[in-house]
DNA sequence: TTCGTTGCAAACATTTTGCAGTTTC
DNA sequence: GAAACTGCAAAATGTTTGCAACGAA
């Protein structure tokens, strides 16, 4: 009863756009992007292989920013900053990346960690300074 | 044109509640928990008083479990735990609580970080061993 | 009396799903 | 040719909002 994936043009596309960004995009602004080349792409199959990326640890979720899902393709792990004035989503490389924490807390709380995510909130640049735009 | 807060039944039962628990609930776990002893209560109401919570910082916003905001009455920052499979979401006191990064970060990366949140995800006691419930 | 609050239902936004046609293998 | 994939539109879900009635100050 395995599923097995054959190739598709579209999945192909959306995982590229995904990932030739730094964006952190929704499914939406995936769909937006595509449209462009793609016309008769439809959102519908955007969210079907986002559902997909994620089930095969493609693409991982950030998290809700403003009722919408945002997506990464780098799936190591890694914090992220979120504004929340604009809903900008930044990386924030090389910042505490501590996997021992998820076997302390294991033990400690006798939960079956598998990861954890570090996620900053507060204004990022442009919205702290608008007047240097 | 300040907006001013008039006192409310509603209101404060709905705090309560929010206060009484340790599940960081959602809206509609705040409705059905209510409507009990307040037949009469709307859903609307209940997401108009969150929303006014969150403003006043009396409540804060764990996270989006499953397509549902959750909330917790705790303001002071602490890390929690989010069940993948059954949408718990527990309280983790005492991991991490390391408000330097903060400023570390707003340095490092030039962004006004307000505060930061440490959610480890997995299976809880329960879903990880189903067999002994 | 003023104006914040509420119930209700409609409106909204995002995401999911059923189906019939298309593509991959 | 079987089964996965897609477009489309409808449905489902969670949340917001407009309005008239209600309640607090």
């Amino acid at each position: 009863m395995e599923r097995t994936t054959r190739y598709s043009k579209k999945r192909e596309a959306i995982l590229e756009v995904i990932r030739h960004t730094n964006t952190h995009p929704s499914a939406d602004w995936v769909y937006q992007k595509l449209k462009v080349t793609h016309p008769d792409l439809s959102l519908g199959t955007v969210y079907r292989n986002l559902a997909l990326f994620k089930d095969q640890g493609v693409v991982a979720c950030v998290g809700v920013v403003n009722g919408q899902e945002r997506f990464d393709a780098a799936t190591e792990p890694h914090a992220h900053f979120i504004c929340n004035h604009c809903g900008a989503v930044i990386d924030l490389p090389g910042v505490s990346d501590d996997t021992a924490l998820d076997s302390r807390v294991a033990q400690e709380f006798g939960l079956a960690v598998e990861y954890h995510a570090l996620v900053f909130h507060g204004a990022c640049g442009q919205c702290a300074h608008p007047s240097l735009r």
